[in-house]
DNA sequence: ATGTCAATTGACACGGTGTCAAGTGAAAGG
DNA sequence: CCTTTCACTTGACACCGTGTCAATTGACAT
């Protein structure tokens, strides 16, 4: 759905692609990360992002929503990376863009979080890990740029990325059966 | 050893804290590319990685030797975090950074692979792993975007770092003692 | 006809990188 | 002592991408 193609996406790309002047841009978004952020929203949108996380959330154990949710980011992270990457490379000069990203990676904090305490709940989050460690650990497997160091670096596919990150979460973060 | 600030640092930034003028800059640097990647091998020589790295070269056994290196990013990372943030944002736009860039990655690659390969070697690599994949998600875990993300974003202690990494390492590539 | 609205063109300011030319000051060497 | 050389200076400038502004055009509605 998206060409991470190599060079950085410049306001005239963006116009050009659309078929409008570059001003006209700026009829419609306040700035560039403005556009970045607006474009997220729409994608979430126009992709089902709610409904692809029904998996996750209709799962009834919490090994089986982690896993869930692991396939869900290896589904999303494609679909939305070169928006990503754009609003990623403003963080450090834009504090709009590092608002809007935080936003987005909170979101995302929200599934990993919701993994975490029903594994808790079940008395099966392995051992040595609190519910907020966890979670920021496994909110960090999953974030965009160890996707995109996955993928574009090493060359995974997105069955490896899927596959490989269920079986690390499960061994990382739930107990091993002891009854 | 490094202010890992919030601006971008600009060729003025670095002219006037050197004490000498902008354009001096480029008497000795090519480009600004140029002028990180030297800083890199620059602070890697000053600081000794050698030495850092003797902990985990020393080590007996593949899991120790992945303690070990896991300390090591704990304690590189902080160390460098300036020059590899400005490298990151530039690696977009100039291949130049790019390159730079992955070659540190490679060099942190080989120590990985060089744990994962002892680890496989003593046929205690975990199941489901080949040493590439296992390789490639470890580099992964220790990359400096995960070591950011977990000590700024989630304001993780180096000690949380190291411990919480090892952990996840050990289970998730360590194979359970059978015998 | 009139107003409005979206979009256009062309120009410009700003900030950051990289280049160039001419000048300065000090140390080195005959 | 004079000259060369070298690192550095100042000041100006080109390039590029973002963001802004004014004046204009064309369509559509009332």
């Amino acid at each position: 759905m998206e060409g991470g193609s190599g060079k950085a996406v410049r306001m005239s790309d963006i116009a050009r692609a659309a078929g409008i002047s570059r001003q006209a841009l700026y009829l419609h978004f306040d700035a560039r990360a403005d556009l970045l952020i607006e474009t997220t929203r729409y994608m979430d949108e126009v992709m089902g992002v709610g409904e692809r996380l029904q998996p996750s959330r209709q799962a009834t154990t919490g090994s089986e929503r982690l896993s869930a949710f692991v396939a869900f980011t290896g589904g999303h992270w494609p679909n939305v990376q070169g928006v990503a990457r754009a609003l990623l490379a403003m963080r450090e000069t834009d504090p709009e863009a590092e608002v809007a990203w935080q936003n987005r990676m909170d979101a995302i904090r929200e599934g990993c979080q919701a993994a975490i305490e029903m594994l808790a709940s079940e008395h099966r989050l392995a051992d040595g890990w609190t519910v907020e460690t966890a979670t920021d650990l496994l909110c960090m497997m999953l974030s965009f740029e160890s996707w995109d160091q996955l993928i574009r670096r090493y060359g995974w596919s997105s069955e490896d990325y899927t596959n490989n990150l269920q079986r690390q979460a499960r061994q990382t973060f739930v107990k091993v059966q002891s009854s």
